[in-house]
DNA sequence: AAAATCTCCAACCGCACCCGT
DNA sequence: CACGGGTGCGGTTGGAGATTT
């Protein structure tokens, strides 16, 4: 039994609004001021939805609101905000002033992501595509079955090169991100002598968490939203993933948020000696609502169990999902960090875990030789 | 010029939380 | 403590306008 709708959607106005429905708002919220929503329609003659009516004033009509494009600014504070508390668009639009969560948000899906991915950048992890599918190739031996070389040619085949020289570096595209997908790609897997594609990426839905969550979704899967998470500061469960729940791993040690941020170059710079401009401590105080407090849970004293840095945890998430692959000694990480950018901007160390799994690989090879069979086949 | 495709963003939806009763 | 209305939030959709074929 789920919750009753707020109101009758059969009887009340839906879509875009006209300049006379904005005019009642604005001169409804001039007059009488905000508060109770379900009953402003009635009040200022709209046929419309309580809800609907609140929306339309806070993301469009509020006389704080800038309507102008974002500026680099604003895009490198979004990216740099994403990267460290992921999709919380109202906490992100709060350090936007004129900005809403919407605006945030629809700027991020249509512009920022694609500008990320264009660059070779995972929108969902911050880390370079070529270093997933590295760790990836290196821990599934997706390279040693020769899966791969068939699916580069038949990718290849079907969408022609010049989709990878669309990496091209704006005057509007943050300092920090210099690499196209395709250098990287060549750098990190020396192997790899094509270039790759987005369909090839497809295929192995690294960054897809809704198909397959390979990787953890370092802010998705904070339960956040649960009520009990406000609570507390440690987590019950080493991720936890509200639509997609993925096989547990044993944790080890433990991960801050406030370590894994001040261990970041470029957020630490700005976390440490602009506080007050962000001031997530402030911004995230469990005196302001308990959103805040469970984000704040996130960034200062949540703890996420891990076997190490969170580069490892991406890499023991994939492990975990890739039991029967074909694995490499080396995990890739290591002599894949050879990109001075990308070795500022994202860092990485060995994990026994890793070591651990990729050993019980070796087993499972000496146990199974047909499995080494670059034929072999699970369907 | 027309059709097809793409981009962008306003608006909607459903869920969860807050808070008063 | 339970309940229910109000609100906040993140994900998704629909369609208008722009661009390409």
């Amino acid at each position: 039994m789920g919750r009753p709708p707020c109101c009758d959607k059969s009887n009340v106005k839906r879509g875009l609004w006209t300049p006379e429905e904005d005019a009642k708002i604005l001169a409804y919220v001039s007059n009488h001021g905000i508060g109770n929503w379900t009953s402003v329609p009635k009040k200022a003659g709209l046929n419309r939805c309580g809800k609907s009516c609140r929306l339309r004033w806070t993301n469009y009509l509020r006389p704080d609101l800038k309507h102008e494009r974002f500026a680099p600014e604003e895009e490198e504070l979004i990216i740099k905000l994403h990267k460290a508390i992921g999709s919380r668009w109202s906490l992100i639009a709060k350090k936007l002033p004129g900005r809403t969560d919407n605006d945030v948000k629809n700027y991020w899906n249509t512009k920022l992501r694609k500008m990320l991915q264009k660059m070779g950048i995972d929108p969902v992890t911050h880390k370079p595509f070529s270093q997933i599918f590295s760790d990836f190739g290196n821990i599934s031996g997706i390279s040693n079955t020769g899966n791969l070389n068939k699916s580069l040619n038949s990718s290849l085949m079907s969408k022609p090169d010049h989709q990878f020289s669309s990496a091209i570096l704006t005057t509007t595209e943050p300092s920090c991100f210099k690499k196209t997908m395709e250098e990287q790609v060549q750098e990190y897997n020396p192997t790899v002598t094509h270039p790759t594609s987005w369909d090839f990426l497809a295929q192995f839905p690294v960054h897809d968490t809704k198909q397959s969550p390979l990787f953890f979704n370092e802010v998705s899967s904070c339960p956040s939203s649960s009520p009990s998470s406000s609570s507390t500061s440690t987590f019950t469960q080493p991720y936890s993933c509200q639509k997609s729940q993925a096989p547990l791993i044993t944790p080890t040690c433990t991960f801050t948020w406030s370590e894994f941020l001040l261990s970041d170059p470029v957020f630490s710079a700005e976390f440490q000696h602009q506080q007050e401009q962000y001031d997530f401590d402030e911004m995230l105080s469990p005196t302001n609502s308990s959103t805040m407090a469970m984000a704040h849970n996130d960034l200062s004293s949540c703890n996420i169990t891990s076997t190490g840095s969170d580069d490892d945890w991406y890499l023991n998430r994939s492990v975990g999902r890739s039991t029967y692959g074909h694995g490499t000694v080396n995990n890739g990480l290591e002599e894949n960090n050879n990109a001075a950018d990308h070795a500022a901007y994202y860092s990485s160390s060995a994990s026994s875990f890793v070591d651990g799994i990729l050993d019980r690989d070796r087993e499972l090879h000496s146990q199974f030789p047909p499995l080494l069979d670059p034929s072999f086949d699970y369907y």
